[in-house]
DNA sequence: TTGTAGGCGTTATCAC
DNA sequence: GTGATAACGCCTACAA
């Protein structure tokens, strides 16, 4: 300890949690930092929540680790909390409703200060510190991407382009962030849209293009860049030029979507922000400040996937 | 406190930590565990941590979590940490050396009882409880996937389809798992082949293949998929046919490697293994047994990018 | 088989 | 401006 290093002992703890200001004389606070630095004393961190009941640290839940897009979000979380000097504590619900409520009990239990929970619903009771990203349960805190504007975007830009018919090529996840597109488009062009799901894997999405393509769209809006490669390979499959045959809108403008052939169009959001400002809206919380849902613009990117029907 | 509850008090610990065997009865132990259920009593951790020293809680470093490969292999890790009852913190370091210094002093702060370290060389005196993951500093505990049998096969497979000039477009990281490839190919190729180096952006990834392409190779060998993407991209600016008048050879197997035009051919690793052998390393170190570093293997797989050179 | 007591390293309150 | 001292909630001897 660095008390017999120093003089004191409570005094370290005002030095070091930095509550000494005028209270502590220059010269032992000097002496202090310099004691703690020589014997490479840090605070324990598990004393210290045991004691002011605060961990500092948040937890991130998250229905699939694995999904590109989630990258960046959690780059944006963790940077956002560790300027804040928090940590992170990430859980992988791995698309397993089972685990889902499991892992949730255990970070209940643990040392988190409040929770994220990304493309997951939130179950009952996860307290007070709460927000959801791309989930907007009623009466809690959220933020997310403005997605009907952005399925608006590249509706009306197929539209533009002078499709008549389009096909909406869906995630199989049943949230909020999906249901929107739904009704966004079925505002603009009607109930009668051909409607097909996949997870986030090329080859299922492939196949369920394969069952999409049997209405004859010319264009699929797709919820998801990885969902527009599964329409990719399903055109390459039966032989669909794209754009000429057949026109494909993504959504999320992942790094990739510029790689493919042709180039994708796509609806650019910005994932780091997604998670800078999720962690941001839990500080308030946690700090007893009120906090502001967020909704984050988007950006129609053209590239060359799309072109007027033929 | 679910002491008042029931009737006792550390006999609640010993019930609720599966210490009881034949030393509290089976009536006792069903009201204690009824008790905690009502009251949604659960053991504070913070508290544990401090009486036992230890956190349950392993930290994760990554050099980029927003490289795609980082997801199942955090997916991996975590699932492993989860089945023992172990939380996974994660440090994000971007690819910033300051942040790597800082960060880690934010860990060993931090309630964890180790650490993973990936792609990331750790830091001296990150104490005993540490593993590496795909990077291998000497005498400490490693979890790496077969790099140089990989770059082999990669490099066997274009030697044997009769090209010569072969061209290396390299991670500018410098990781040992990059400067492994760069050494197995000079043993099968000698010391003058074409090199250049990209950050895993595939816009950067395209100017460096430009530059390679100045040497004619009729074939490139990627560190990485997200690199071999580079190389289709300055492929299309060049009018460059793939495979016809370039061939590719990717690694890692990411899952976008298939929906590339033409289709990938690439060195498959399982990520997922990587994560959940490095947990399952680290948990040995914690536990004081012996642990053993891991290699694991590698596949080529062969797709459509690849093919004798004209 | 169960209860009692002490201490893990902090922070916070209160004397000095 | 600084030093005692009491808790935070748990685990673990040890006593009953």
């Amino acid at each position: 300890m660095a008390r017999r290093a120093g003089v004191s002992q409570s005094t370290v703890s005002l030095v070091l949690s930095g509550k000494g200001a005028g209270r502590i004389s220059a010269r032992t606070e000097a002496v202090v930092r310099q004691a703690a630095a020589d014997l490479g004393y840090r605070p324990n961190v598990a004393a210290r929540a045991l004691r002011t009941g605060t961990a500092r640290t948040v937890g991130l839940v998250v229905t699939d680790v694995t999904h590109p897009f989630f990258g960046p979000v959690l780059r944006g979380a963790q940077q956002a909390a560790w300027r804040a000097g928090y940590a992170v504590a990430l859980v992988d619900v791995a698309n397993d409703p089972d685990r889902e409520r499991a892992s949730f009990e255990a970070l209940r239990a643990g040392p988190a200060d409040g929770f994220m929970f990304f493309t997951v619903d939130p179950p009952e009771g996860s307290g007070e510190h709460v927000v959801a990203i791309e989930v907007q349960p009623p009466g809690m805190a959220s933020v997310r991407v403005d997605t009907d504007r952005g399925t608006e975007l590249a509706v009306r830009h197929l539209l533009d382009l002078g499709h008549t018919r389009i096909g909406h090529l869906g995630s199989w996840l049943d949230a909020e962030t999906f249901r929107r597109r739904i009704d966004a488009m079925a505002a603009l062009l009607g109930d009668d849209v051909p409607y097909e799901t996949a997870p986030f894997d090329y080859r299922e999405a492939c196949t369920a293009t394969l069952r999409l393509l049997e209405a004859h769209p010319t264009a699929i809006f797709c919820d998801d860049d990885i969902l527009a490669g599964g329409v990719y390979l399903a055109a390459r499959e039966r032989g669909l030029r794209i754009p000429e045959d057949l026109s494909v809108v993504g959504f999320d403008d992942l790094p990739f979507a510029r790689v493919f052939e042709p180039p994708l169009t796509t609806v650019a959001i910005d994932p780091e922000a997604l998670g800078a400002g999720a962690f941001e809206v839990l500080l308030d919380l946690i700090g007893g400040r009120p906090a502001e849902s967020r909704v984050l613009p988007v950006e129609l990117v053209v590239r060359e996937s799309t072109a007027p029907p033929r």
